[in-house]
DNA sequence: GTTTTTGTAAATACAATGTTAACAAAATGT
DNA sequence: ACATTTTGTTAACATTGTATTTACAAAAAC
């Protein structure tokens, strides 16, 4: 599955910069417009996945870029998202008219926005192939495992396992989740699942995959 | 994470019909009432994450009914979304008095009630999952507490119990709450809350969570 | 000042997870 | 088709961390 493309359209250039890095280190495919026209244009040209919209711009604000953007019948499926600063008195639902999805206020937390923004890819059942943390990349397609540059092989499941956790890096998995969806309905034994988080410890190291003791596992930074 | 429950209330049967189909379709859990009286019941037996209500009804409109909601202490973090006619000429301001979160004007666009209503959720899962205090922090997803910018490490018990206490500050939990919603149907003894207190409080220093004697705890800010 | 309620520390019981090794089942190679 | 290797699962036991109770002290209420 191909990487996920952002579109950020904001007029400062130090978003822009923030953004595009956080966005970049997370395995995302990155373009970037500094004004309305512009976001409209590559908007129309690339069909991103999600575009992250500034309210707040000259000449042609984000309400009217989101107007314009639902109006072109290719990119119906495209999120967008807008950026305001919480001061900014433009309604929310003048937003949401235009036909916004969510909103996003600054200054902007990247985990926040990551999370968010996961979360949608996720409901759009475009899965992410790439996922990327710390000194880990993972590859689903690929069922490749890099660890410090190194290669490391997994066996299925434990790279299924590995991968369900670091979808969602932080969020504490439960047996149950974690069976469900790496097992499907198969019934496994009670010592399982422990056997493979021991052996994926192994393999990444072990200060990844933390326990919750009663709760479950959770791959953290 | 569980469906979200939706009450319906409105005295049009094509309404309830049209709104019921569309969002059930969506996953939604759907509950409706077709008066003022019966949502209210319904609202307080249910406890929905969200609900819509019609302003324009016979006996007990959709503003009385909101202030009604609203006075019931356990659903205070449900949203009400009103929906209005356009032509109707209930004032907007009576709505937000009354404690609606917002409005929908018919004729009803599905696809837009379904991303307003998806935003909503969002916003209010995303803050219930993570709830910030002063200097303390607590993320249920994660099971993460974070005081003064240091990670702390709680029990499943004691985290549970936190974050009980946290989802509604200021309010005071009676003992039998505590053990209902974290022990559940378990009976123990006397002493284990008091245990259990005493254990984040060491944790998390002990000016936060007071004690109400002869009634319950409290966390205060 | 007595009674009730809550706080605390330590002891104990309990449950969840970690670990190893053995075996079964698949997959792979020849 | 057979042998070989890899993967997945289970069982048994060790280990850890958590939950609960006990017994008593302290505080608040009456």
């Amino acid at each position: 599955m191909a990487k996920s493309k952002i579109l950020i359209v904001d007029d400062e250039k130090d978003i822009l910069e923030f953004l595009t890095y956080n966005l970049k280190k997370r395995g995302y495919d990155v373009i970037t417009a500094n004004n309305g026209q512009e976001g409209l244009k590559l908007a129309k040209k690339n069909c991103p996945d999600l575009i992250l919209l500034d309210v707040m711009m000259p000449e042609m604000d984000g309400i009217e870029v989101c107007q314009q953007i639902r109006k072109i019948s290719n990119i119906t499926d495209t999120y967008i998202l807008f950026l305001t600063a919480r001061s900014e008195d433009y309604s929310e639902l003048a937003g949401f008219d235009a036909g916004a999805d969510d909103y996003i206020t600054k200054p902007i937390k990247p985990k926040l926005l990551i999370s968010r923004i996961e979360a949608f890819l996720r409901r759009k059942n475009s899965v992410l192939d790439q996922i990327k943390i710390d000194n880990i990349s993972i590859n689903r397609s690929e069922y490749k495992l890099i660890v410090n540059d190194q290669p490391i092989h997994l066996a299925k499941k434990e790279f299924n396992l590995l991968y369900l956790l670091m979808t969602v890096p932080g969020k504490v998995f439960t047996r149950e989740e974690i069976t469900d969806r790496v097992w499907g309905d198969l019934i496994v034994g009670d010592r399982t699942i422990d056997v493979h988080i021991r052996k994926i410890r192994e393999k990444i190291g072990s200060n990844h995959i933390k326990t919750i003791k009663g709760v479950g596992y959770k791959f953290d930074i």
